[in-house]
DNA sequence: GATTTCATGTCCGAAAACGGCGAGTCGCGG
DNA sequence: CCGCGACTCGCCGTTTTCGGACATGAAATC
């Protein structure tokens, strides 16, 4: 077995079909159906054993469990990759607590770059672990969702989980 | 012991101190004392043990006998990384035989790119393992020296070692 | 002859485009 | 007076694009 080799896994939630991805460091990847930036899979493999197979089975675990509600916080080896600034960003990302909502000027103050709001946004869509890494709790300054990687209604679904957001309105329901 | 560990030595030769770097596939690198691209020796180490002190021991015997004038011919593992057209070329290198020159034409002709002949010049610029592959006799099609990564001086002595340049005139002594 | 032109793959730097933003302005309708 | 939307502009890291420069050589043009 290759040092570098990744091992993935697919399976059902509430928000779609999620594929997660790891190696012997730990989840390198969580995957929306739908990506807006498709993840290199070359070399991804699926029938894991042994330490990478007890990481996936607890990925899904606790992904499960937070979409029924029953988890807050994640606890699982995680190996983003990315530039030293995503890396800031993503690292920053894991103290929004569950249920906030921080804006995107927030989260650039956070990592010392008030200024860096839009290269903040960038960095939250190329977020190779959502859901863990909650970039769906971070928002337009005006309270608008503005964008998410899975799909602005994926978002929704999230922060509504979360109690992050308000019931819809009847405008919403009629309009 | 990590699988892509690369381990390094140095010795002196008649044309300067050389670098030779190599792992458990093979021989990788052979550098001059001055390289117009320096390699990324990020990782390298120096205590080879085992089968790659192996490799390093006979590339580094067999390359003084080719300076002593004892060997024409190389027999060691070679493990080149380059683009598709760089491996091309490479390959070829080791086709030409010991004391001939090509011209830049004639190589790329003999990969199938007879219009590549200035591509192929860059190719021979980026070869990891001058000597034992032998882009030193590839020269001008007017038969100048043209260019070479250790400098035209060392293309000249190693021309003249195997006999592929007339001796030094009075003009060149003397002017 | 001397000069120009073109063909070819790769690398490298510069420049521009592109975002999951946010604040400020302006005009329009209540 | 608001409130809201549409528009403009500055912000900043990353990605993409583009233009040369190369270990050349032959043909065309002056």
């Amino acid at each position: 077995m290759k040092s570098g080799m990744i091992f993935y896994e697919r399976f059902d939630t509430p928000i779609g079909t999620l594929t997660i991805a790891a190696d012997a460091e730990g989840v390198r990847h969580i995957e929306f159906p739908s990506n807006r930036h498709p993840v290199d899979r070359v070399g991804w493999v699926s029938d894991a054993r042994g330490s990478i197979l007890d990481t996936l089975r607890a990925a899904r675990g606790q992904l499960l469990e937070y979409f029924a509600g029953q988890r807050r916080d994640f606890d699982l080896p995680l190996q983003p990759q990315g530039t030293a600034f995503q890396m800031d960003v993503w690292r920053m990302l894991a103290t929004i607590p569950y249920g906030a909502t921080w804006s995107y000027r927030d989260l650039a103050r956070a990592i010392g770059k008030p200024d860096a709001m839009r290269a903040v946004g960038a960095a939250n869509g190329r977020n190779p672990l959502p859901i863990v890494l909650p970039c769906h709790r971070v928002i337009g300054a005006d309270g608008s969702l503005t964008g998410f990687g899975g799909g602005l209604s994926t978002k929704e679904a999230l922060l509504r989980l979360e109690g992050a957001l308000p019931m819809p309105r009847s405008r919403d329901l009629f309009g």
